[in-house]
DNA sequence: ACAATAAGCCCG
DNA sequence: GGGCTTATTGTG
């Protein structure tokens, strides 16, 4: 009987792929294990074998493999289960999720190497290109297409490279490569012939003309007995005060040996050097209502004020469910991966905690997952942002999502268009196990989902130490402006509390919110703002570098020193982002400290984490920022956060604007006063009397939640009614133009009123391609998979139609 | 008239 | 996604 697998492929088509195996590979070969697949002409891909079984395609001859690349599985079956739930909710391939779930050394791509074939030919034969290829070709033994590009300086190299293969000059292979190296430490020990004494004996007289050498014999016979340990290498080196050359001398001299050990690249040495701290009378009682509420719900919603100590609960619950031998995931936005938090639960927890995450390179990501795989003792925790809910869990007890209302929680691009939140819910009930969401100001979807008892709730009101929440004070700036009480971007109140706090020596953090909000350049004759060359925003400006940059595509360009339109030298900066803050603080307060946290300054691996430590010692006095600002930190000695303009955010045209803004104002205030003395808030606004900033005024959430969810009941928003943006994007406007009607159209004939749109959207440009919008509102009642189908439907009669088929289409589920 | 480039198509 | 075929555009 013939065997066959079939097999997804990291490529973005919905179709799984069908190949043909031996009955000896049929015997060894599992789901969930990769093998190598030829694909097209000559491109070989990495596959996930999804099924074996003996069903001949009826259409075509299957291909063989190529190769299998594992020997047992390295994707799990209820993984399997987890990517086809993705998939299909999220409106995505398989290939995308398989993308986005294994770290990318997995995934091994084949590359075409160029070599020189043995005939010999006349250069007379060859053109110039061809020839400065094959006189390459002499010099080294083979090329990569990239070396081409590189030695023809020109793109289109394939004509080249055919040209020369048909003269016979060059033949190409396929090769692919292993990119998961695992790291080798070398370790030196003496050679065997040496173990006796009289030979060693021996070994020592020989060595007595060269001082050097027997020093470093003598100090490897005092490292090995006193650590007992094997010796590495750069140990041994640097104990006896050697160059590694004389090491190398006796390595050569055969008098020791080197021989390597696999390392992990991510180790944590310490232990756990302490004990969960003992809860207070409010968590004990948190805790013993999350415990009880698990009882009836796998989901449980934990709203717990800032600074309420929520960070011990979990630590209690991990506890428990490690000692029942099983798996902890600890979900949390990106940015609020911070080594406070890491530390914290090593602490705790020693080498059991494994962390996961997109600075992380893609071996150590390859070493987390094979240990998660192999349930080793290292990974019993993963801390880790969205991504590692694709980790390969075996025995998961327990997932923490923390800082639930976090929308970074969102996959927005590439497909899958995941929430890790949501994703997690339901792997924890593939794995039967519990969730805990974790907030201090929950999303209103989960917060609705708590009302309807779908989820269980626990509230913790009690700060740590029942310090006090933060004074939250509204500035009208509007009236500042009149009255002439500004100093720029600051208020007199603003400017007196902070003299305040800093005569107290205690620190400060001023928010300011970019989004929408960016310095601009304008010109003072003509109005003119330089636009970015490839999408429809205006170009934002950098002191930094004195640049001008597109935030959508990247474009930058120096600072113009004349309006581009009119010729004028008086340009203005309009708009104020965090650097102008800076700035005017640096003026206002010249003999303290000033730093500033956005994505500028952050951008390096340990960028982050400097500022922060700055922060804590005391090295910085104030801070600027965004919305980094809020993630989770604990900065014992600030005293006062300003929010500098709370407009931005309120007006921001999404229909989270508000529920944003009360959960980012919140955030920030929390940074104010965690401990004894209580903290100060100053929300400067033209608009006091907003709903959404007296509501923050009185920190009062159960207010909030109810004057939003009576909007989002009367214009149909989430999480009242679902939805589902589509996106199309072209680069001739009228094609989607076009296309989107017609979408619309056909939208509109099953969903009715439900469709909104086509719309474009506020930049409805972006490298070079137009976009447009529709929106799909789906009640509660209908179902969602019915919904789907009939999109995928329409999609796909959208695509017979030939004018239409260039046009890209993105499909987003539960689009915020 | 031709080549360089873009668009369209399909892969098992 | 990429390689190959076919259509389109630019250029001497």
């Amino acid at each position: 009987m013939a065997n066959f697998i079939d097999v997804i492929l990291p490529i973005p088509l919905q179709k799984l792929f069908t190949y043909s195996i031996t009955s000896a590979e049929a015997h060894f070969l599992e789901a969930g294990m990769r093998v190598s697949v030829p694909f097209g002409k000559s491109k070989i891909y990495t596959g996930l074998v999804y099924r074996i079984h003996n069903e001949a395609p009826l259409v075509y001859e299957a291909k063989e493999i190529h190769q299998i690349l594992d020997e047992s599985p390295l994707v799990n079956a209820s993984q399997l289960n987890f990517w086809e739930w993705i998939s299909k909710y999220y409106m995505c391939t398989m290939g995308d999720v398989m993308r986005a779930a294994l770290p990318n050394a997995f995934i091994l791509e084949s590359e075409t190497i160029l070599t020189k074939t043995p005939t010999q030919l006349n250069d007379e034969d060859l053109k110039d290109d061809e020839f400065l290829v094959y006189e390459a070709l002499h010099h080294q033994s083979s090329l990569k297409i990239q070396d081409v590009i590189n030695i023809l300086d020109k793109k289109s190299v394939l004509p080249v490279i055919k040209r020369l293969i048909d003269k016979n000059a060059i033949s190409v292979q396929e090769e692919i490569f292993e990119k998961y190296k695992p790291k080798l430490v070398r370790y030196v020990k003496l050679n065997s012939n040496y173990t006796s004494e009289e030979n060693l004996q021996q070994l020592l007289e020989d060595l007595s003309r060269a001082p050097k050498q027997r020093e470093v014999i003598m100090t490897l016979f005092m490292l090995s007995s006193k650590t007992k340990k094997p010796v590495k290498v750069s140990e041994l080196a640097s104990e006896s005060d050697a160059s590694s050359s004389i090491v190398k001398t006796l390595i050569d001299k055969e008098i020791l040996e080197e021989y390597f050990i696999q390392i992990d690249r991510v180790v944590y040495s310490g232990d756990a050097n302490e004990d969960s701290k003992a809860l207070n009378e409010h968590q004990e009682k948190a805790l013993s209502e999350i415990k009880s509420e698990f009882k009836t719900h796998p989901t449980v919603l934990l709203h717990g004020v800032t600074s309420s100590g929520k960070t011990e609960i979990y630590v209690k619950l991990i506890e428990e469910v490690l000692d029942k031998g099983q798996q902890v995931l600890y979900l949390l936005p990106e940015i609020a991966l911070t080594t406070q938090l890491v530390s914290r639960l090593q602490n705790y927890f020693g080498e059991s905690v494994a962390i996961f995450h997109s600075k992380y390179s893609s071996h150590e990501r390859v070493e987390v997952w094979q240990n998660v795989l192999q349930s080793s003792k290292k990974a019993q925790i993963i801390l880790g942002a969205r991504s590692s809910v694709f980790l390969p869990f075996k025995n998961l007890g327990l997932i923490i999502v923390d800082e639930e209302h976090e929308q970074s929680f969102k996959q927005f691009d590439p497909a899958p268009r995941y929430h890790a939140r949501d994703a997690a819910i339901l792997l924890a009930h593939m794995h039967k196990a519990k969730t805990l969401l974790g907030s201090a100001t929950p999303s209103l979807e989960s917060y609705f989902n708590a009302q309807q008892q779908r989820y269980g709730f626990v509230e913790l009101k009690y700060r740590y130490n029942d310090v006090l929440m933060p004074e939250i004070e509204l500035v009208d700036i509007k009236d500042k402006h009149k009255r002439k009480l500004m100093k720029g971007h600051f208020s007199d109140r603003l400017i007196e509390e902070m003299t305040e706090t800093l005569a107290e020596g205690h620190q400060i953090i001023l928010f300011q919110n970019r989004r929408g909000f960016s310095p601009i350049i304008e010109c003072n004759t003509c109005g003119h703002a330089p636009q970015c060359p490839n999408c429809d925003v205006s170009l934002t400006y950098h002191q930094y570098r004195n640049q001008l940059r597109c935030h959508y595509c990247g474009y930058n360009t120096q600072m113009l020193k004349n309006c581009s339109a009119c010729g004028s030298p008086e340009l203005d900066n309009k708009g104020f982002g965090t650097e102008q803050i800076e700035q005017e603080v640096k003026i206002l307060f010249p003999e303290h400290k000033v730093a500033r946290m956005d994505l500028d300054t952050t951008r390096g691996k340990y960028g982050y984490e400097k500022i922060i430590t700055a922060l804590e010692q005391q090295e910085i006095d104030i801070l600027v920022g965004t919305q980094m600002l809020t993630k989770g930190l604990d900065f014992r000695n600030v005293k006062l956060v300003g929010v500098m303009n709370a407009d931005n955010m309120l007006n921001f045209p999404d229909f989270r604007a508000h529920e944003r803004s009360f959960q980012l104002i919140m955030q920030v205030s929390g940074r104010a006063g965690r401990t004894d003395k209580r903290g100060k808030v100053l929300v400067q606004t033209y608009n006091p009397y907003h709903n959404i900033l007296q509501q923050v005024s009185s920190n009062n959430y159960e207010a909030m939640f109810k004057e939003q969810m009576d909007e989002r009941f009367n214009y149909k928003y989430p999480p009242v009614y679902k939805q589902i943006k589509i996106t199309l994007k072209h680069k001739d406007y009228s094609r989607v133009e076009q296309a989107s009607i017609w979408l619309g159209k056909s939208l509109r004939q099953v969903f009715g009123d439900n469709v909104l749109g086509p719309e474009s959207p506020p930049v409805s440009r972006i490298r070079n391609q137009f976009y447009k919008n529709i929106l799909i509102k789906i009640p509660k009642k209908q179902s969602l998979s019915k919904t789907k189908e009939a999109i995928i439907k329409i999609n796909n009669s959208f695509f017979s139609v030939k004018d239409f088929r260039s046009v890209k289409i993105i499909l987003n589920v539960d689009n915020y």
